[in-house]
DNA sequence: CTGAAAGCGCTTACAG
DNA sequence: CTGAAAGCGCTTACAG
């Protein structure tokens, strides 16, 4: 050993990948991790993999099904052990694909059914509720819902349950839903938003970026105070929700819970689940400025 | 090949990176890459690396030393053909091992001389001279450089440069430097800043994420106007700098041409670079709305 | 030009 | 309990 040690000699993880099937690596399939929600999650996630002993294979892709198919493929060149897909669906031939290789699969934030795999979602319907809910409580008379069309299932959740709660409470929802979700479009539809006559004086804002977006285009385009002319809510807590310019009042995405959740999965002998599994998490509302006090807590 | 396409056949990267010494694998080292700047680079990097036909493995690492050194073993032991490290130094004896391996070394950021890498830094003492001046010209009288104590070789470049020029220009500067690189500390600082009885009319903020806490702290908790009371630089160009709210004047890092840079070197034979290889780019000031107008251009 | 053998560095099962 | 052999899936050099 301390000739080994004086030698520099290391394991060849590459052999023993080959011999083993226990390649140690787990691809990480995402896109636009640049942005500070999808930064956090795989900051998290690349920490908790390599002290679980695993090694993280990091595949940018597009936002199309079809760069997650190319992903999934350089991932089971390398024998990856496990993939976890944060953006894209593979199509079920993908899938089966990766199981017969002995590779296994996780979801997150999709809604999507995949045989074999586990998902792990959060309660967006809820969300959406609370959310309307909320504004309403605070005295909002005439909400706005603002959404990206990028269409994702989580989105779409949030959405529906906005208006769900809407339709419950008799009122009508004004819904802006245009471009990418991004500051920029944030930015556009609030400057569209407010230059109407009758101006919305809640917006749920399905992610943080389209509410800080909105939020600047209400102020520094219109002078427009949040909360007293406008309240916000908005979806994610990145870290420029909490910054002093905004104090955005959003919902938290349980970034470390979800990321425990998929390395549990992982790492509990894959013969136990055959059926696809769901794992449900809540994203709890964090208060902060952007909502005027409420009459009842 | 049809057979191999219908019975899903994919070449096997571990077993060819045994005995082709090419495992087609680059290890990524760097640490907070849920940092605006951070993440920036490292979804630049991992999609070039892809586009090069390679494949990047994050490692995630403290800030500190020892933990680059546990990445750097980590990344041979699969045989990695060239690690890209953002943080931290790896200590000599470590680069050799390396070097012995048959790994390339890339270093970004970091200005410590290694034998046999490549390092890839941008002129910030040049970028620190231009800060002053700018302040300077547009009416500043008591300028003031603020900091984390990282103590990074470019942070400590940006510093000596500001104060370099001071001192060429006979001008004494206000330095507080204090706490980590984030949002955070800026807020704090500007906070002690402006609560003094004679405040600074401009700071050079070393990072983006200083100068966005130092606004907020001069704007939310002391109602001063920005620029007419205090001009701010800033340096990265993180995306938030470009939001309407702080619409920050910064040094731009040029991240597609570093990334090309490291990657062009790494597609080159190495046997042509046995010394360490130097490249100097430059980051460009933006000009935006936190400087007053300069009288002369 | 085609085809079989050697070997990359491991781990696992088996023989001594 | 120790030690040698087989084999993981490739690529490269060599024989036919």
């Amino acid at each position: 050993m301390a000739a080994a040690d004086t030698l520099g000699y290391q394991v060849n993880h590459l052999a023993r990948g080959l011999i083993s099937s226990q390649s140690g690596l787990v691809a990480i399939i995402a896109a636009e991790i640049e942005t500070p929600f999808r930064a956090a999650l795989l900051s998290s996630l690349a920490q908790k993999l390599q002290t679980a002993g695993k090694t993280p294979v990091l595949i940018a892709t597009e936002n199309s099904d079809e760069s997650v198919r190319n992903a999934l493929r350089q991932a089971t060149s390398y024998r990856t052990e496990a993939a976890i897909i944060l953006s894209g669906m593979p199509d079920t031939a993908l899938t089966e694909m990766c199981l017969r290789h002995g590779m296994r699969l996780v979801l997150i934030n999709r809604d999507d059914a995949q045989p074999g795999t586990l998902q792990i979602r959060l309660n967006d319907h809820a969300a959406g509720k609370v959310a309307f809910n909320t504004l309403m409580r605070t005295g909002c008379k005439r909400p706005a819902l603002v959404s990206s069309n990028a269409g994702t299932p989580s989105l779409v959740s949030r959405i529906e349950g906005f208006e769900d709660a809407a339709k419950d409470h008799g009122t009508e929802v004004f819904k802006m839903i245009r471009g990418e979700t991004s500051y920029d479009t944030g930015l556009q539809i609030g400057t569209d938003l407010f230059a109407q006559d009758v101006r919305p004086d809640g917006v749920f804002c399905v992610t943080d970026l389209l509410a800080c977006g909105l939020m600047d285009a209400a102020r520094c385009r219109f002078s427009l105070n949040v909360p007293n002319d406008v309240a916000v809510i908005g979806y994610d807590n990145i870290p420029q929700s909490g910054w002093e310019s905004y104090d955005l009042t959003t919902f938290s995405q349980p970034i470390d819970e979800i990321n425990e959740a998929a390395i549990n999965w992982l790492s509990s002998p894959p013969d136990v689940a055959t059926e696809n599994e769901i794992i449900e998490l809540e994203a709890p509302l964090i208060w902060r400025g952007t909502i005027r006090k409420a009459a009842t807590t």
